[in-house]
DNA sequence: CTTTTACTTGACACGGTGTAAATTGACAGC
DNA sequence: GCTGTCAATTTACACCGTGTCAAGTAAAAG
């Protein structure tokens, strides 16, 4: 009983999520999604109200499938502060690609769509506390640039690791994804940080 | 005859900034714009064919009454590397609000809209030859961060200047416009170039 | 007085989202 | 086997914003 409408609910997830990841943006729409899953457009309204409750909850598909929390908690774990913002960066921006698709027409539809705003600023919220976390572990071994509160340091890497960055990276300047991850590193390292370099 | 033609534009393009300015993005209607002009809505197609002709246009009026030009040919005319790459961040900077509510539209209207897009590529590669210029020069006096290349160098700190990071930090995590703009300079000398710290 | 220019009014096609009403199909009771 | 019910699904439609088209108006230019 639940199984079978559970069923259609997931196919219709994958759906997004596969075109989404291929053809990004708002060029995606509810009937090819619902082409896409073997199904009328209207149906997919049976099971998600509005566009950008479909878009929320692929994004939350997409993190379950993907194992999210399991990779951020192997840079909560790591001891020192140093190398807990590098397991941290390497983490997020390695998890950035997989999401991309779906974070590309959450960001779109924020723009005219209050709840896919709210949706977003969900998701970047918890990017922030990620960060802001990481600047307390670097603060309490005081490895924090001198001058710099933990609150403005919290800002600048939140906005540092942002996908749109990643976007403008990866995407406009045809960055390959390991300069991407390694130039973030060594960045945050340099602007917010007292050490030197980036160890191997 | 054509003053009055050129007046009626002026003041579309009057009443195109005065709303993006207060009320951004893609919530800015044609009909708003004609309303807010005083004239109908379809003589504004007499004067600009498309919605992205509009925005690009308005971009373009206000690039004027602003000045870009002065500004950024003061960043041009400092003497050292070091100097030129703080003017350059600090005439760049202080511009973008003054443009923001026009970005903000554009950039909505890009997801769609192909020729917005290609509008917006265009002033952000202009952005991007600037910062070319900051790194060359920065090279030029061996003031480049070891093992950057300029061109990686450019790509960095076209990001880290984009309108994005601006909305985000000013707007999104509240930052004044002066901490904003001193940020940007501390971070691009730590994080690109072998300076210790901003002077005074 | 006629033509041209700048604008108005009003109607309409299109592409997308979201809604409402009709239809199908499976399963239950008798 | 017939019918009632209930959920899944489809067909048809309303809405909103952009852009197009046709016809009309008022005033300036010739």
């Amino acid at each position: 009983m639940s199984s079978n409408k559970t069923d259609t609910r997931t196919r219709i997830l994958d759906a997004a999520w596969n075109l989404l990841e291929s053809s990004g943006g708002p060029a995606v729409r509810m009937g090819d999604i619902a082409k896409a899953a073997g199904i009328s457009r209207q149906a997919v309204y049976l099971h998600f109200p509005t566009r950008a409750d479909l878009l929320t909850a692929t994004a939350r598909h997409i993190d379950d499938a993907k194992g999210v929390d399991d990779r951020l908690a192997a840079s909560r774990a790591a001891t020192g502060g140093a190398e807990r913002l590098d397991a941290f960066i390497e983490a997020w921006g390695n998890y950035i690609p997989e999401i991309h698709g779906v974070a590309r027409a959450l960001m779109a539809a924020a723009d005219s769509d209050p709840a896919a705003a709210e949706a977003w600023a969900d998701r970047m919220a918890a990017l922030r506390q990620g960060c802001e976390a990481a600047m307390a572990a670097l603060k309490k071994d005081g490895l924090l640039a001198p001058g710099l509160p933990p609150r403005q340091a919290t800002d600048l890497l939140w906005t540092l690791l942002s996908v749109r960055n990643w976007e403008q990276l990866v995407g406009d300047a045809g960055w390959p994804q390991k300069r991407y991850v390694a130039a973030m590193k060594t960045t945050a390292r340099r602007s917010l940080t007292t050490l030197a370099e980036t160890p191997t």
